[in-house]
DNA sequence: AATATTGTCAAGAGATCACTTGAATACTTG
DNA sequence: CAAGTATTCAAGTGATCTCTTGACAATATT
């Protein structure tokens, strides 16, 4: 048929969107992007990458769609383009959880042995919040806390923890929460205030996931 | 950090997923399989590629775990590994509609101009289905209408249509459907039908997205 | 056992990709 | 306008990807 042309064309633009995706470094962008808008400098900063590499990434992630850019001064900030992005690079993640041989793996060496950090479900989190006995640690870096955060979270960048540890009463009950599943950030807080003695335990996912199910948010430096 | 390394290798392996979708060819393979298993063979013909080729592609697919396998006789059946699959391949295909620039033109230049043919939404279909008082066509070939198709559907598949003009009446409200929102099938029953006089429309998109909203569906020969 | 059918593997050619390096551009500040 | 900062562009290298060709493997039929 002559519509082989055509078809080809229609869906080799549709595996465009997941070329934007196949790369490690990319992945990772949007990950980051998911907690809010990032210049170039912070992207390539975050993702351990030169900034010439980091800057051909993202004009790459923008080219196929997925990206917005604004641009301050001399600096260009770059932002998912929608929640369905959101929402594709969530699907994405939970098939490579579910199918990819070896997953389990990569995640256990990358975020260290989960055996000692207990999980607390969104609805549990958002129950104790209401009823206001728990200590809420977003862990993340501020610029993320300010772009939003969980209502009634503290913002404790995970650098900075130790010295609230004082802050914190000794028989408070502790959430911290970062960017999601495969972060490492609220696991090593959690594994800190262990060492002090505190318990603590980590949101089961985090923020993007947390306002994606219409949960309390709030935003700014507090 | 020394995380560097084990951070990448997490994030490779989660781009591993969107490379798997990262080809033409292995997007139609999976849009494909939306619709039922399919031997090497069957898929090399629908996707016009050598057999060979197509072995290959299918072998990533499975390597990545998107797709499952079961052998029979010579023949060997692959199939999407579960509805995630599915589910991921609609977001990407939604995200690649609404972001990537072009893609409208590449549709239309395949599906052809889609200005005469009229669109009925799922909503409307089933409720004209409970009132019985329209004629629905699954233009589809006819394995993938024995694998699962809309309850109270007729298998008429595209190349058979001009056989079975004569047993539509000419007052009936038609209604044909295919794989999907990209598949030209439903739109060229349509065209005929008009040339024929038949008023005939097309259902918004396929049977995976009517399975998908569990709306009644049936299987085998009828 | 011989033959046919169906699918997989291996090697190779040409294209594309990721990252580096160094230069160019856009904007701000002094 | 000069100098400085942030980003992008261009060229180059080694690695990876797609498709082809031809051989090989697994199963079914005669």
């Amino acid at each position: 048929m002559s519509d082989r042309v055509a078809k080809n064309a229609l869906f080799d633009s549709l595996a465009d969107v997941a070329k934007a995706l196949a790369s490690g470094r990319r992945a990772e962008i949007v990950d980051l992007l998911g907690q809010g808008e990032r210049s170039v400098d912070e992207v390539a900063v975050e993702i351990g990458q030169s900034v010439a590499n980091t800057s051909q990434h993202l004009r790459v992630l923008l080219r196929s769609g997925l990206l917005t850019t604004r641009r301050e001064g001399t600096r260009v900030f770059y932002a998912l383009a929608n929640d369905r992005v959101e929402e594709l690079w969530r699907v994405l993640r939970d098939v490579a959880a579910e199918h990819v041989a070896g997953f389990d793996d990569l995640a256990r060496a990358y975020l260290g042995d989960r055996e000692g950090v207990e999980i607390v479900s969104r609805a549990e989190l958002a129950r104790r919040l209401r009823q206001g006995d728990v200590v809420l640690l977003d862990v993340r870096p501020a610029v993320e806390f300010n772009a939003g955060h969980i209502a009634g979270a503290r913002a404790v960048p995970l650098a900075e923890l130790r010295q609230h540890l004082r802050s914190i009463p000794a028989d408070a009950d502790v959430v911290a929460y970062c960017r999601g599943p495969y972060c490492v950030y609220a696991d090593e807080a959690v594994r800190l205030l262990h060492r002090r003695g505190v318990v603590a335990r980590r949101l089961e996912d985090g923020f993007p996931e947390w306002r994606r199910a219409k949960l309390p948010v709030a935003r700014g430096a507090d």
